[in-house]
DNA sequence: AAGCCGGGGGG
DNA sequence: CCCCCAGGCTT
């Protein structure tokens, strides 16, 4: 007798799931920039790990333009390693999560210096390298390798929790979602079958509103059949975001560059460029008190409104000041002169391309026609 | 196990 | 406007 899984589904249902998956995928399939066309042999290893990190938390929508660019500059896993980190940065900025740019770059050397340029071809020896995580190295083992490797990531996780009906919160039914993934996943296609699951997570199980008269596996779902699909996954109760905030500080110098700093190497934006500011912290700052913060002596003037952005766990408020100075010298700490028309080559995260276009757009309105 | 890390899109 | 989404590293 055939006796049905404790949990997950028999092994007939799973097998037809991955037909009906795969199935969808062949029809379906996007076709996107990193992917090898359906039927095709597998995908270049450099080209599937890189759209992977840059895939990290990001839509595909963002990540498109970015990874297109890095392909054309480094078209190659040792071309990326030779490249100054400061380049790297520069071409990361604005997608966000800067520790994966510093970790791509640092993974690029190891395999290109210590492996030869050759990525590893397998699940246990990927993880090992840096920015690798669960995730991505199954993902890498199984799309660009053709491996059986469990592939869960959000996307994954929502398609799954319905399918199952799992009534446990996220992050808690993680290793159950895996565990689940790992029944249904097939030993032959592990690559498209992970690729569509993603694929029927991004375009069909959608987080809102589910289109389930469109999927594929609508009669295996447990979550439809309940009518809680679109509940699923469960999640534990977000935390609020506190409120930081600065004063930043806007200096137009000779032939009007401005004054930009590096941040330091670890923590929030590290390595990026910024405008120079006080602390960022929990209350407000009084003139009083942001004025002992200036880069130099000057006739600092607040300009109205403000720059408002949110991280990841918390939102930023910044109040901006700003002045001219004909000195060229800075003290060593200060930072440099960036001239506006470089501003494109340098490492600015949003945050601060917001504050400086503030800026220009505050000041300009100050000093209408004319060169101030 | 929990906290630290950006940014974009949709309702 | 607020709400929602989504991996890896560090402690």
């Amino acid at each position: 007798m055939a006796s049905v899984a404790p949990s997950g589904f028999a092994a007939h249902t799973s097998a037809d799931i991955q037909v009906k998956l795969l199935g969808w995928y062949d029809r379906h399939a996007r076709r996107l920039p990193w992917r090898a066309p359906p039927g095709a042999a597998l995908q270049d290893p450099y080209r599937v790990w890189l759209s992977e990190i840059m895939l990290q938390q990001t839509t595909v929508a963002t990540v498109g333009p970015y990874y297109q660019g890095f392909l054309a500059r480094w078209p190659d896993v040792d071309a990326l390693a030779a490249a100054p980190l400061d380049q790297v940065l520069t071409a990361w900025a604005g997608l966000g999560y800067y520790a994966r740019a510093r970790n791509l770059h640092r993974c690029a050397q190891v395999v290109s210096e210590d492996l030869q340029g050759v990525f590893p071809d397998n699940e246990a020896d990927l993880l090992k390298l840096p920015g690798i995580g669960a995730y991505t190295a199954a993902a890498v083992a199984a799309i660009a390798f053709g491996r059986r490797a469990v592939v869960v990531d959000g996307n994954v996780e929502r398609v799954v929790a319905r399918l199952f009906a799992v009534e446990t919160p996220l992050p808690a039914a993680k290793a159950e979602l895996k565990a689940l993934t790992d029944t249904i996943t097939p030993g032959r296609r592990a690559g498209d079958f992970a690729q569509a699951m993603m694929d029927l997570g991004a375009t069909v199980c959608l987080p809102r509103q589910p289109k389930c008269l469109l999927c594929p596996l609508e009669t295996h779902c447990r979550g439809r059949a309940a009518g809680s699909a679109a509940d699923l996954p469960r999640r534990l109760p977000k935390k609020v975001k506190p409120t930081r905030h600065a004063v930043a500080f806007w200096l137009a110098g000779p032939e009007g560059a401005l004054l930009l700093r590096r941040r330091p190497e670890k923590g929030l934006l590290g390595g990026m460029m910024e405008v120079p500011s006080t602390d960022w912290r929990d209350s407000r700052w009084q003139e009083s008190e942001a004025v002992k913060a200036v880069p130099l002596a000057a006739d600092w003037q607040a300009l109205p409104g403000m720059v408002r952005h949110t991280f990841t766990h918390f939102h930023f408020e910044v109040t901006v000041w700003a002045a001219m100075t004909t000195r060229a010298r800075l003290p060593k700490t200060a930072g440099r002169w960036v001239a506006l028309d470089g501003l494109d080559g340098e490492a600015l995260p949003t945050v601060m391309r917001k504050i400086i276009d503030h800026g220009l757009k505050q000041t300009a309105d100050l000093r209408p026609a004319s060169d101030g």
